[in-house]
RNA sequence: GGAGAGGUUCCCGAGCGGUCAAAGGGAACAGACUGUAAAUCUGUCGGCGAAGCCUUCGGAGGUUCGAAUCCUCCCCUCUCCA
């Protein structure tokens, strides 16, 4: 493959690539000296959930793999302590040691949804961190400046509208950056938010040096929301473990104007594809629903096959269009009779009685498409019925025997 | 160490002795509508088998018939001075 065509597949979906001319001469160098690049991604075990908008440098390195390239994840079990202070606006509990290998293990599974095992090198900061005394931190911290880090937004909003912010926190990119050293990164994949870190990971190769990676950032997805940027906290987000049918139904809930960015960040469609469907859809010809199910369709295949995404679309038609039941739901047997209520909290359909009373006098119970009026019906089971509660809550219930 | 400002329900933020389960906004949920779990409009939004009761306003005590509101001590955050 020539290298035009390897920089074409690179910069797609990208945002930037900080310096680009660097790239080209590492990927001839590489290609010269058969030596893979060490494309480095760094992730903070500090959940369980990945979410599809990770995902978008993870692809990154995957392109990188195929194209025969060493993906080199690193654990961030130190940073993992700290907290990304980037993009927020909130210092972090800390976790466990026990919390960070069981994020880090489920974390891993899911990236490997997408990565090439083979060409994946997995390494945990705790392995140069671990041993570091205080005169080789002292050292790397001397490297940079207050006023460096005052200049990054994060830092300065935070400082500025008068939120606490941990000294240890500003230690957050300079261990980034020293990972770089440590993997002896030539490229370093991650959001734009992470510019900042990416590019103090160029200086810090300088510092030892080492020739310096190269940055390449790639764009925040949105959230479901359309508002904000993809993550946990807001809860705006799609996760890898979520199940074909609730990835889809998370894309249709997303407004009608994320719709291109989506196809752009989280499908693999061709630009060419896209430039058409954008055609299609700015025309008003189409109906934009119908463009939806299918970036839905492209989202859920990506993780699940074909197969799988025409099941969630039918699905999703069944309940939503045609206002019928799903195919599969849970199920609750009931001894003769149950009072509503209890039934609805009881199979956790409501958190609480008082949601229960509070969805029944607004209409959103029913019982076999009855709308249940009466909070103190006592429900007779004498066959299987239906419980369902808004659009989207679902139970079958059986009678005892 | 000194001086000042703060910590309120999921989040932001008002309240400064009773009318406070606490304004307003956001999120969330529901209903209507629809082309979708889009958009828009409306409603709900601590718990309890519930016209009553119970628990909440950083923590612990106290004053009062009555405290988110006043007092004491403690914890935490921010600003300025050093």
């Amino acid at each position: 493959m020539n290298l035009e065509k390897k920089m074409k597949i690179i910069k797609k979906g990208v945002e930037e690539i900080v310096p680009e001319q660097e790239l080209i001469n590492k990927l001839k160098k590489s290609e010269k000296e058969w030596k893979p690049l060490r494309v480095k991604y760094g992730i903070d075990p500090t959940g369980h959930d990945v979410h599809i908008g990770h995902l978008v440098p993870i692809r990154k390195m995957r392109e990188f793999q195929d194209l025969g390239h060493t993906g080199v994840i690193i654990i961030g079990d130190f940073t993992a302590q700290i907290g990304d202070p980037t993009g927020k606006d909130e210092s972090r509990p800390p976790l466990t040691a026990e919390q960070v290998k069981e994020n880090a293990a489920t974390y891993m599974e899911q990236l490997y949804t997408v990565l090439d095992r083979n060409k994946t090198e997995v390494r945990w900061q705790s392995e140069w961190f671990g041993k570091m005394g205080m005169a080789e931190v002292l050292n790397l911290l001397g490297k940079f400046t207050l006023a460096q880090f005052l200049a990054h937004d994060t830092f300065r909003k935070r400082y500025e509208n008068g939120l606490p912010l941990g000294m240890h926190e500003i230690m957050y990119p300079i261990l980034q950056a020293y990972d770089s050293v440590a993997v002896k990164a030539d490229i370093e994949l991650g959001a734009t938010e992470q510019k900042f870190n990416i590019l103090a990971g160029r200086d810090m190769q300088k510092y030892f040096n080492m020739p310096e990676q190269v940055a390449i950032l790639s764009p925040l997805l949105v959230g479901t929301d359309g508002l904000q940027k993809m993550s946990k906290s807001l809860n705006n987000y799609i996760a890898v473990n979520d199940k074909p049918f609730d990835k889809y139904g998370k894309v249709m809930s997303i407004p009608d104007n994320c719709i291109i960015n989506y196809f752009n960040y989280a499908t693999q469609v061709s630009p060419e594809e896209i430039e058409k469907i954008k055609k299609e859809l700015d025309s008003g010809d189409v109906n934009p629903k119908n463009i939806k199910q299918r970036l839905a369709r492209e989202v859920v295949q990506m993780y699940h096959g074909e197969e799988k995404a025409q099941i969630a679309e039918a699905e999703f038609n069944r309940i939503f269009s045609q206002k019928d039941v799903p195919t599969d739901m849970p199920q609750y047997s009931v001894d003769k009779a149950i009072w509503i209520v209890k039934l609805l909290t009881e199979t956790n359909m409501c958190k609480t009685s008082g949601e229960a009373r509070r969805l029944i006098k607004q209409g959103a119970v029913k019982i076999d498409d009855t709308k249940v009026t009466n909070a103190d019906l006592e429900l007779r089971v004498e066959s299987e019925m239906v419980v369902k509660v808004g659009k989207r809550r679902f139970l079958k219930v059986i009678p005892l025997n």
